[in-house]
DNA sequence: ACCTGAACACCGTTCAAGT
DNA sequence: ACCTGAACACCGTTCAAGT
């Protein structure tokens, strides 16, 4: 036993992580054990604890590479042009990931911190990235200088969208074509809203 | 050891309930376990397995009396006479449930049925029941027979509303007032459209 | 310095044995 | 008939001991 020096800290740290993913994907967070992970990369538990503070830590970092995921999947979204049009891209795009990774976009959701904890600014900045992908799609409803209400009116659009995804994936009382129906009303109607608010 | 009979089964199956909504409600999910509620009312593991399936079964009624106790603060709300401010009306109450009952309302979300299970007919219905509401205060907007469509839109406020107070709960981006903010525009601006589209 | 594996305090679940 | 508690196969986490 003992010093073994196969791999570096970075290449266990990958490995790990690319094992978690694997099994997020298949079994979602049921599945997932630090124990497993150190496991299905050949080494033994002791070793999580000298890549992960632990196992929340895990999860956040797995979480991480799945909003980097989403972020790159909904980024190749066309945002320019007319903003409904846009958002309803960017919607199909959400839509889709949510289905071809569902449960590992579910764990996003399913983890909660222990009581006192908040994410780390590297978790936010992720999230506010995807944020700032539908402030882009809304940009030309807003005039410079209307910045904090834009971001307002994507923060409902993102939300709303979230929980037409979530409830689906959850509840499951609803037809998976049934989603994008929703979505759709939720884009087109909001934005009848907001033009005509902006309009005054 | 052996028979006691110092309590009946419904007895115990109603101690169980409320042992477990006290430690949702004061340490949400992760302090929930089958030990935990059979100690804390004064009976061993092997009697937990007389009162449910399993543990998924016991979180299930556990949501259960979460979606009742929901519905019972929702249905307070007047929803009769004008829509939006019905909506309002409702949000509110949706709204100050969730943070009177944080981390036992976040179960709801949190847990995730294995695999091939769907839930039982029963929990469908709570949820159904909560869905109505909606449907209520929409009702003047939509003649008879469109009844399909006034599901239709009462799902997309539902989930959006879900949307907001979720991410609010979960990722904590956004100040607390805020939710309100952002409930009091979703329903503002998708009632625009919904008028307009309805009118037409 | 790095990795191990035993130890500890927990889990969910099953079931033979007691009253 | 009802309830127990040991047994089993897992957890997360810590840390002294090996190389």
């Amino acid at each position: 036993m003992g010093r073994r020096s196969d791999h570096s800290r970075e290449e266990l740290y990958a490995m790990a992580l690319v094992a978690a993913q694997a099994i997020a994907e298949e079994e979602g967070l049921r599945g997932l054990s630090a124990r497993r992970i150190t496991r299905e990369i050949g080494y033994t538990i002791g070793t999580f604890y000298s890549l992960f503070d632990n196992f929340d830590d895990l999860v956040l970092r797995l979480n991480g590479t799945t909003l980097d995921a989403l972020y790159e999947d909904c980024a190749a979204a066309p945002l320019d042009g007319e903003p409904e049009a846009a958002l309803h891209r960017l919607a199909a795009r959400y839509i889709g990931f949510t289905r071809a990774h569902a449960k590992r976009w579910r764990i996003l959701f399913e983890h909660r911190l222990p009581d006192g904890e908040v994410q780390p600014d590297w978790y936010r900045e992720k999230i506010f990235r995807l944020l700032g992908l539908v402030e882009t799609a809304l940009t030309p409803l807003f005039p410079p200088g209307q910045e904090v209400e834009r971001l307002h009116e994507a923060r409902v659009l993102w939300s709303s969208l979230h929980g037409i995804c979530s409830l689906e994936c959850v509840d499951k009382l609803v037809s998976t074509e049934t989603v994008e129906a929703l979505s759709d009303s939720l884009i087109t109607n909001y934005l009848v809203g907001l033009r005509t608010e902006t309009e005054k």
